[in-house]
DNA sequence: AATATACATACGAACAAACGTTAGTGCATC
DNA sequence: GATGCACTAACGTTTGTTCGTATGTATATT
């Protein structure tokens, strides 16, 4: 039964598998619950353990949050880095931003999601850090767009607006999971990036 | 005091003032901690008596929860019938119902948000209720966007993935209302409209 | 007009259940 | 013999909610 007993060494050398998987069933648990509806009991119950054996591999609830937060906010910050240093035209980084939100939308959801919709439920280090870096994440992308539309690539409208729009459109990748009749991955991106890059156009 | 003591017959009437209130300072509530975050002592805080007495005016906390949901399904579902029964054409359609939604996230935008984000933890004869009428609602407005593509005035996409976009990028709405630098309602609308709808022209 | 009756609503105290988490123990591997 | 990990038991809180009671107002009776 102890199939993860060989791994102790690898764990203390700063690598847990075993917290790795603790880490993906509270992704889902907490996409699909929410992180307050969520027990540790349930997520004892996914991961196959008791709740009090959860504290040999974790610190606290919380810590899951966190860890779930930070690595999207990594991701897309890192992400965005990369597109700003490039010598793309503004149209062309914030179609590029776009389609890099929707595959991780596609990708990732459970943990973008969970992410987006839960951060608020961190407590105060983190939650600031993170409230900052969303705000932050967002001021630069609002900042292409509008070096966008004083090159005329993109028609005369509100940056922080387009912002709004754009990340929160993608967040009904989630509908599209969920959905019977569901067009291909890529056909959706498509569609969406036609749509919004299209009304973008000046 | 008890000021409220003469209402005893109006409430008796079916027409409860304090219970509005109730459902008014849960609403706010809810909104800000969200359903599962929020306890029945801190409601009680906020309408300014103890958490026992809130149970003379409702019957349980997912009470408050169905009141909200189904009050903002009404309300959505009713200006979809009067859209659908218009003369206008499907775009025009299309772009009034974007318009509803904007001004009751503006508008109300506590009560949609909480319906919109907390209705999943309505429980099973309310919970299934809820999640045919979102999706006969959306089913709905895809049949009009699919017939303004096939009369020539929308461009040839996807008409479920255009629901999404349009429902989940009004969310945002929720951000502008925290930020500072806010540009005006109708300003927010007009470029709303603008991305979205000439988005979508063929 | 005074009194009794009914009722709505506030309260403090308490409930059982569920919560996140800790402590102590024993087994398995290195 | 040390370490890692799972277990059972239990902890102190917080949860939604109920109970019994007091008190104020509205209505009916005298």
């Amino acid at each position: 039964m102890y199939i993860w007993g060989h791994m102790a060494k690898i764990k203390s050398k700063n690598n847990g598998t075993k917290k790795e998987v603790i880490v993906e069933a509270a992704t889902r648990l907490f996409r699909e619950k929410g992180f307050k509806a969520a027990s540790m009991r349930d997520l004892a119950e996914a991961v196959g353990v008791e709740a009090a054996s959860l504290y040999n591999h974790i610190q606290s609830k919380e810590e899951l949050l966190q860890e779930i937060c930070f690595k999207v906010a990594n991701t897309f910050n890192q992400h965005l880095e990369t597109i700003e240093s490039s010598e793309l035209p503004a149209i062309r980084k914030v179609e590029a931003i776009l389609r890099f939100h929707i595959r991780q939308m596609l990708e990732q959801y459970e943990l973008v999601l969970v992410a987006d919709r839960d951060w608020k439920h961190l407590s105060d280090p983190y939650l600031s850090n993170f409230h900052n870096q969303r705000r932050t994440y967002r001021k630069r992308l609002a900042g292409i767009i509008e070096k966008g539309i004083h090159t005329g690539e993109i028609k005369q409208v509100d940056a922080p607006t387009v912002v709004l729009i754009m990340l929160h459109a993608v967040n009904g990748i989630e509908s599209w999971h969920r959905s019977r009749e569901k067009i291909s991955a890529k056909q959706l991106e498509e569609n969406m990036v036609l749509i919004m890059i299209e009304g973008l156009k000046a």
